[in-house]
DNA sequence: TATACGATCACCT
DNA sequence: GGTGATCGTATAC
């Protein structure tokens, strides 16, 4: 067991360029899903902060994508996909990793958008010490890599990004359509072929290849 | 109540 | 290239 970490909670104002409740309600779902490119993730855990630069979604559209948790309507496990884009929606895979969402459509719904890969900025001992494994250059190459070395669990579905003490987004850079690639979706059986997974080219930081 | 399986990863050959 | 880990949830009985 770790000693008890009692400092207190990050208490300083909100970034002031934190990104607003506006920037999550795109028309589509992949177009919010091209602008996280570039964006910059940030957690608050225990005080430490982690950051890194988003290099690799997908998106997921609801009621008419097979492959989306919302697909055949709202349970308890996918209940906070249906509430109002830039809400944090988190779930369990494979019993052992976590997965982290951005909502991205009005309420009932049901779209987001995975965070699949980040290039690691602040916090990397951290990142490192969290994932037990010594190797940075996987440290958040993968949606289940990115939550451990983050410290994104659970508890986190239901923040919303806008307003959040522990998770938020910050601009950082921007890519153009000539610096982003887009391919189908990782490890789904139903609708992989559809052009949903958004990364940047040649970045290093991207997980797994398909197409 | 029982069972099948998943928006993954690590480790093996 | 393949496979086992591991468990909450959804669905079937």
């Amino acid at each position: 067991m770790k000693p008890m970490n009692r400092s207190l909670p990050d208490s300083s104002p909100l970034p002031s360029s934190r990104l607003p409740p506006v920037f999550f309600r795109q028309v589509e779902t992949e177009s919010l899903a091209r602008k996280l490119l570039g964006v910059r993730l940030v957690t608050v855990v225990r005080g430490v902060r982690t950051s890194g630069e988003i290099v690799e979604v997908e998106a997921y559209l609801g009621r008419n994508d097979p492959a989306c948790h919302a697909s055949r309507g709202k349970t308890g496990r996918n209940a906070m996909m249906f509430e109002a884009a830039g809400h944090c929606y988190v779930y369990l895979i494979y019993g052992i990793y976590h997965c982290v969402n951005v909502v991205s459509d009005p309420e009932g719904v049901g779209s987001g958008v995975l965070i699949r890969a980040v290039t690691p900025m602040e916090g990397i001992e951290t990142m490192r010490r969290r994932r037990g494994r010594a190797d940075m250059s996987d440290v958040a190459r993968g949606p289940g890599r990115l939550c451990q070395s983050f410290g994104i669990t659970a508890s986190f579905c239901g923040e919303h990004f806008a307003t959040s003490q522990r998770i938020w987004l910050e601009p950082f850079t921007t890519y153009s359509r000539e610096q982003i690639a887009i391919s189908g979706r990782i490890g789904i059986s139903a609708g992989q072929e559809l052009p949903l997974r958004f990364f940047v080219k040649h970045s290093p930081w991207v997980s797994g290849t398909r197409r």
